[in-house]
DNA sequence: CCTATCATGTAATCCGTTACATGATTAT
DNA sequence: ATAATCATGTAACGGATTACATGATAGG
């Protein structure tokens, strides 16, 4: 009996505050080199939603006495309860995968097999790209459970970026 | 130079318009086997946003005269002129995975390996279970630039089923 | 003929994004 | 001291989702 009303969004601030973000920006500089890598949202949401989230009980908020003023977040008892149990219960929504270069080619009939090439290899860059920056971070991250999302990440760019290849060379 | 109004959903009715299909139901159908495999929305978007297109110009609609009176839709010029446009200039965005499976592995360390081991038995069964789905559909598809984005679909579910099977085996 | 389901849409809400704004720090 | 950038937010808009509603068609 998961709470309706929050979103992966909401989820995301409430593992952030929970592996110890305590401010938006906080959340914004994690997030950016972990979560962020392969769900990306911009900073406004972690102001938001945060905000949101103290509406309904799940975070506490309080204001620094001075300097910027800051909102420093904490989780309360129903948070940690509400993280928990959307932890454990069983994952009914499929992923989603958001590939412009996936749908142009799915579209792309009117495409020459030149075009289509330039657009495999573009993508093909793209995603090396990614790739790259995968094996680069991989060693440094030292929490296990982020170490196997970035393998996750690393293995789905090797993967398209495969992919492009193949379709590179051999344009549908 | 494209038009900024347009969003990844209006190149997907764009698109589907251009390959035959008439009707909102008729892209929903059309949609639900095909590219909302991947790229999923509800139908009410194949009911707005077609609209949205016909106040831009790129679509026209026609209403039948008797039965049901359905909006039939065609290409105008322009809109036929946007598609093509959106397909040959590079694609910037990056992709997104909204995968909620890895974001409860990412957020995890909480969890004891008996239950990341459920979560990843319970996500490699739903990789597993898409892969046979597109295993079987894919010699069935005659379009070629179809049949690539079904073979993406494909090696993305065996590349996920695989790291989840792993995650089951030791979990982090 | 009646009922269930298919087909076609509309309305309202709200999340997510874009854009704007401004107060602190740091570098030169 | 001043400029540049970092840090911290707010406001407004619009697309995406959810929920509602109802007319056709087919099956029994």
């Amino acid at each position: 009996m998961s709470n309706p009303q929050l979103t992966p969004v909401s989820y995301v601030v409430l593992g952030l505050v929970a592996q110890g973000a305590t401010t938006s920006y906080d959340m914004k500089q994690k997030a950016s080199r972990s979560v962020g890598y392969f769900w990306n949202f911009p900073h406004s949401q972690l102001y938001a939603e945060p905000a949101r989230l103290v509406e309904l009980g799940l975070l506490d908020e309080m204001r620094e006495a001075e300097g910027r003023r800051r909102r420093v977040y904490t989780l309360t008892r129903g948070g940690r309860e509400a993280l928990d149990e959307w932890l454990r219960e069983p994952t009914t929504d499929q992923t989603q995968i958001r590939d412009t270069g996936l749908l142009k080619l799915f579209f792309g009939d009117g495409m020459s097999p030149a075009e289509i090439a330039a657009l495999a290899r573009e993508q093909e860059e793209a995603h090396q790209a990614r790739l790259t920056v995968y094996e680069t971070i991989e060693d440094a991250v030292a929490n296990p459970s982020h170490a196997a999302v970035v393998r996750a990440g690393l293995l789905h760019e090797r993967t398209f970026a495969e992919f492009w290849r193949e379709i590179a060379a051999t344009p549908p």
